[in-house]
DNA sequence: TAGTTTTTTTGCCATTTGGCAAATGCTGTC
DNA sequence: GACAGCATTTGCCAAATGGCAAAAAAACTA
């Protein structure tokens, strides 16, 4: 809880009160590796922050390839905003890559918390906005790089990550197969 | 004007008078081709819209190549967010890629409208969120596909923007070489 | 139109990555 | 420790892409 409350207060002031109430209407969920926290094809109803673990958000392309689109980490928001925010059917499957600890928001929870905390819609638009531009900044430099180049800046930008995610999901965020990391990451050692 | 009116009214209301005020606000600005809207290494303090015309935002990697990064067509905005939002300098730049018809805005000016229309907030965060959804969606598909696939993709949802847009540029884009997408281009006819 | 510049296409060969299957390594269970 | 099940590495070869330079095509200018 002191994580999520922390990160909120980087973005806007809270007084006791507002945190309290905040905390009121987070339920803890822990998931165990492989759950889902939101499948495609349903509605995403639910925020969750990630207070301890990693999730991925995948999808399987028209090859019926599972695709993972980008891992959250500690301290992070996940959501399909799409489908959160318009009440359509979610593209993208949201899964626990190591057991996790979430904190966990349902639709009207926060639907109260706007009407009640005068600056939760502030931080909470600049949280969005922050969490976006930190995806399009993360991911767009990628596609000028090539394989080896887009592992070593993940291993750069994300030391701790590498050696909690499994090999196959690490070579499906980077775009490249298994044995080409398998092979990359020989090659550095 | 009307582009922009007919796009804004898409997020939220407005009133004839505060449609003469965002008018008022905005200053036309044209552009030639290679023009610069603005620059890395200085604080973006305009918001563009697209009237007519292509921008692209591109940046120089740790290897002096020149990346395209997206392309801004018409009806939609332009800027660096995070320089604009926190006031440092931008890493990108915002160039014409082909000539351009912009509606601008000063900092000032979106201050004065956010502090006279009562929706106008609003309609900005729907726009930001919108915007940068579209951009992960746009992008992070790429990273699993191969180049061929990559600029199938491009045709088919920016169709009428391939003619226009030179094959260094949509090269650099796409993360390929001129002559790869040159061969691909002939592969598929 | 001829000449000039820019953009796009090609050829040739090196390097990277993929596809597939087998081998190896690792982890947990009995 | 032996086994089962999963994760990772490796070998082999094919396909994709890059690098570089020259040729061809297109766009622009005088």
């Amino acid at each position: 809880m002191e994580n999520l409350i922390n990160y909120l207060l980087q973005f806007g002031q809270l007084n006791q009160q507002q945190i309290d109430l905040i905390t009121s209407k987070s339920k803890v969920v822990e998931l165990k590796r492989d759950d889902y926290f939101s499948e495609a094809g349903k509605i995403a109803r639910q925020v969750a922050f990630v207070d301890n673990g990693i999730l991925r958000v995948c999808y399987y392309n028209n090859k019926g390839e599972e695709i993972t689109r980008y891992f959250i980490d500690e301290n992070n928001f996940a959501v399909d905003l799409n489908s959160f925010t318009y009440q359509i059917p979610s593209s993208e499957y949201v899964q626990a890559v190591t057991d996790c600890r979430l904190l966990v928001f349902s639709a009207d929870a926060l639907k109260d918390l706007s009407n009640t905390i005068i600056a939760w819609n502030g931080i909470i638009n600049q949280i969005t906005a922050k969490s976006l531009i930190e995806k399009v900044s993360r991911i767009s430099p990628m596609l000028a790089e090539d394989a080896k180049a887009r592992y070593i800046s993940f291993l750069d930008k994300f030391p701790q990550l590498a050696n909690r995610i499994p090999l196959s999901l690490l070579a499906s965020y980077l775009g490249i197969t298994q044995s080409s990391l398998s092979r990359i990451r020989k090659n550095i050692r």
